[in-house]
RNA sequence: GUGUUCGUAGCUCAGCUGGAUAGAGCAACGGCCUUCUAAGCCGUGGGUCGGGGGUUCGAAUCCCUUCGAGCACGCCA
C-alpha cells in the first residue's frame, strides 16, 4: 500500500508540473506546525531560486492548479498559502478513514514487500563461551534482535548469527586450567585412542569459574601463559582430546546461553562461532599469498587496506601473527568466507560495540580487496555505544564488578513485581508473570529508545518508573485498549466486524498518526534505527490516551460512531503490537 | 600526537538529507477519579541548541575554527 504522504504528494506534484515547475518540488511532508496544518509542502521556496520567482507566487500558482483538480475535494479539506511560501494542508477525515480501512485489510498494515527482498545476515550477540553474559552483551542482543525482526517485518529474509567467541587464547586457558585440576582425564592423554565420555567433565558454573581463574593466573604466571598459548596452538592444529573438550565446552555453554537469551526473548538462527571459521583459514591465507595481497611485515602476514581518501593512515590488516597463529581479524575474514559460500547474503550487518569500528573497516576493506566479498554484497557496521550507570561511567555492580545479565534482569523483575503488587491486589503468580513481561519492556525500550550509536545511561529507577517515555507506558496503553475491546466483546459486539469511519476532530490526530505506520517502519529499517519505532509508538500512545480521555467509547450512543471508535481501537492495538513485536517484547493481558 | 564520535532545559534524551514559535519525559508547581485501568489526562514555569566565524531568503541542522568530553589507533578479542 502506498504511503499516505505519497498519496497526498501526487496531486501536489502534478500541480507543480502543470504550473511549469519540477514535480519533485511538490513532495508533501508532515507539518512541523500542527497548530496550523497537518501536512505541508515547502517546494515553492526550494524552487524560488531555480525559477527566479518569489516563493509566494509559485505557491499561489500551484494552489490554483491544485484547486482546479477534480479530485481536490476527495483528499483536501483545506489548502492555504502563507508567508514566505508554505503550502499548508489539511486533509479530509474521510480520506484518512479510507486509508486506515485499507491498512486494516492487510496483514502488515500497509507495509509493502520490497520489489527485491534482500537476504541479510545479522551478526549480533557475540557472547564468549565459558563466560556468563554480562551487561556488555545486552545492547548487541537487544538491538540486533530488533533489527532482525524489523527487517523481516518489512519483507526481507533475515538470518541471525550469534557468532560465538569460542576460539583463541581463551580456549587454551580453559584447557590448561582444566589440565591442572584434572590431569587424569583422557583428553590430556595423547596416547588415548578410545572414545571420549559423552558427559562433560564440568558444569556451567564450574566453567564460569574456571575461565576467570585461568585468565587471572596467566597474567601473573608466565610459564602458565606459555602453556595456555601452546594449548591454543594444539587445539587449532586439531589435537583430538582438545577438540573433544572444545565440544564439551560448547555444549555446556550454548545450553546456558540459550536459556539466558530466551529470558530476553532473543533467538538466533545460527549458532556458529569463530571456531567454525577455522577450517577456511588455510585456503584463505594461501589465496591471499598467491594473489599477492598478503606480505610479511615485522614477521607478521598483513594486507594493506589504506585508501587515498583516508584522513588518517589505516594500519594494515593483520592476517597471521609472527608466530603463525590466527587472530580475530583472521577469523572474522574466514567467517565471511563461509557466510558467502553457504548463504550468499546481499548484506552482512554487524551489530557490535562501536569501539571495534576500525577493526571492521579493516576487515571489510580486506574482504573486498581480496575478493572474499563481491561488489553486490553490502557490509555494514552498526556500532552501538556503551551502557553507562547513573554516574555516566560504564555500568557496574554496586561493588564495582561486572554485572551479570541475569542479575540485571532479576533486579528489574523484582522491582516491577514490587510495584505491581503495590498498585493492585493481584494473584501472586500472575503478578510474577506480568512483572517479567513488563520488566522486559522496561529494559528493551529503555535501550532501544536511544540512538544505537550513542552511549546511554541505564537508570533502573527511571526505566521501571512506569512514567513517561517508557516500555511500561506503552504496554499500559495496549492493556487499556485490550480492556475496552474485551468489554465490547462481553457486551456481544464483534470488534473485528466494525468498520473504520471518520470520527471527526476527536479522532483525527490519532488517525493521522496511525496512517504513518508503513512509512515509519520502512524508514526505521532503512536507517537501522529502532529508536524511530519507539518515538513513533510513544506519539501514538500519547494520541490514543488523549483520545481516550476526550471520548466515551463504549458509552457512545450512536452505534455507527461507536463502531468507528472500536475499529480505531482495533487498528491502534494492531499497530502498537506490531511495533512492540519488532522491538522484541510483548504486552500482558492486564497490568 | 593522529583520527573519530559527541556537546540541545536542573537531569535523561528527541529533532540534524536546512524551513514557520527548538520538542518530550523526569524533577518542581497547579488542576482532573460516583463514568471504558489515575501506571493516565490537562495546565504553569524552565533554553546564549558549548563559544566564535561563514554559506543561505532562512542554520540546532551544512562548512571552518576554537573549547570541552568519550573512544580508537599491527601481533588480545
Amino acid at each position: 500500500m502506498r504511503k499516505i504522504l505519497d498519496v497526498i504528494s501526487e496531486p501536489l506534484m502534478e500541480a507543480f508540473q502543470e504550473a511549469g515547475y519540477d514535480a519533485a518540488l511538490g513532495k508533501a511532508v508532515l507539518s512541523n506546525r500542527p497548530d496550523l496544518c497537518e501536512y505541508q509542502c515547502n517546494g515553492s521556496m526550494a524552487g524560488a531560486k531555480q525559477y527566479r520567482k518569489a516563493p509566494f507566487v509559485i505557491a499561489a500558482e500551484v494552489e490554483e492548479k491544485l484547486r482546479a483538480r477534480a479530485d481536490f475535494g476527495d483528499v483536501f479539506e483545506e489548502v492555504s498559502v502563507v508567508k514566505p511560501g508554505f503550502i499548508n494542508i489539511k486533509v479530509k477525515g474521510v480520506f484518512v478513514a479510507k486509508y486506515l480501512a485499507g491498512m486494516m485489510e492487510e496483514e502488515k498494515l500497509g507495509v509493502e514487500k520490497p520489489a527485491a527482498p534482500k537476504r541479510i545476515l545479522i551478526d549480533y550477540g557475540g557472547p564468549n563461551v565459558a563466560k556468563p553474559l554480562h551487561v556488555g552483551h545486552l545492547r548487541s542482543a537487544i538491538i540486533g534482535e530488533s533489527l532482525k525482526r524489523l527487517g523481516r517485518f518489512v519483507g526481507h529474509e533475515v538470518i541471525g548469527d550469534v557468532h560465538l567467541g569460542d576460539w583463541g587464547l581463551q580456549m587454551g586457558l580453559i584447557i590448561t586450567e582444566l589440565r591442572e585440576r584434572k590431569p587424569e582425564l583422557p583428553y590430556f592423554d595423547e596416547s588415548y585412542e578410545g572414545a571420549y565420555p559423552e558427559e562433560a567433565p564440568f558444569t556451567i558454573s564450574e566453567l564460569e569459574e574456571i575461565y576467570p581463574t585461568a585468565s587471572a593466573r596467566s597474567k601473573e604466571d608466565e610459564a602458565y601463559k606459555e602453556r595456555a598459548m601452546e594449548a591454543t596452538g594444539e587445539l587449532q592444529r586439531g589435537r583430538r582430546g582438545y577438540q573433544a573438550l572444545l565440544r564439551h565446552i560448547l555444549d555446556v555453554s550454548v545450553t546456558d546461553l540459550k536459556r539466558n537469551y530466551q529470558r530476553l526473548d532473543v533467538s538466533f538462527d545460527l549458532w556458529k562461532g569463530e571456531s567454525d571459521a577455522d577450517p577456511y583459514i588455510p585456503d584463505m591465507v594461501r589465496m591471499m599469498r598467491e594473489k599477492g595481497y598478503a606480505y610479511e611485515s615485522d614477521g607478521a602476514l598483513v594486507v594493506d587496506v589504506k585508501e587515498e581518501s583516508d584522513t588518517k593512515e589505516i594500519p594494515p590488516c593483520m592476517i597471521l601473527k609472527s608466530d603463525g597463529a590466527a587472530l580475530y581479524t583472521t577469523t572474522d575474514l574466514a567467517t565471511l568466507v563461509w557466510r558467502m559460500k553457504d548463504y550468499h547474503p546481499d548484506e552482512v550487518l554487524y551489530v557490535v560495540d562501536k569501539r571495534q569500528e576500525l577493526h571492521f573497516i579493516q576487515v571489510f576493506r580486506c574482504a573486498r580487496k581480496t575478493g572474499i566479498v563481491g561488489e553486490d554484497t553490502k557490509l555494514t557496521f552498526l556500532g552501538f555505544g556503551t551502557m553507562n550507570g547513573r554516574d555516566g561511567k560504564p555500568f557496574k555492580t554496586r561493588e564495582g564488578g561486572v554485572m551479570r545479565l541475569e542479575s540485571l534482569i532479576d533486579g528489574i523483575n523484582e522491582e516491577m513485581y514490587r510495584k505491581i503488587v503495590e498498585n493492585h491486589e493481584t494473584d501472586k503468580e500472575e503478578a510474577r508473570q506480568t512483572a517479567q513481561v513488563v520488566g522486559l519492556s522496561a529494559i528493551k525500550y529503555g535501550d532501544l529508545s536511544n540512538q544505537a550509536s550513542k552511549d546511554y545511561i541505564f537508570d533502573t529507577d527511571r526505566f521501571t518508573s512506569f512514567e513517561g517515555n517508557t516500555g511500561p507506558y506503552i504496554l499500559y496503553t495496549i492493556v487499556r485498549i485490550k480492556s475496552i475491546l474485551n468489554r465490547y466483546k462481553d457486551g456481544g459486539g464483534d470488534a473485528d466486524a466494525c468498520g473504520m469511519r471518520d470520527g471527526g476532530a476527536a479522532t483525527k490526530p490519532l488517525m493521522l498518526e496511525l496512517a504513518r505506520f508503513n512509512e515509519v517502519m520502512e524508514n526505521a529499517f532503512e536507517e537501522k534505527a529502532p529508536h524511530k519505532v519507539c518515538a513513533y509508538i510513544y506519539n501514538l500512545a500519547n494520541e490514543f490516551n488523549h483520545f481516550y480521555h476526550e471520548t466515551k467509547i463504549l458509552g457512545e450512543e450512536d452505534p455507527q460512531k461507536r463502531e468507528g471508535y472500536i475499529a480505531l481501537l482495533v487498528l491502534t492495538r494492531r499497530v502498537l503490537e506490531s511495533c512492540i513485536h519488532v522491538l522484541g517484547f510483548s504486552a500482558p493481558e492486564r497490568m
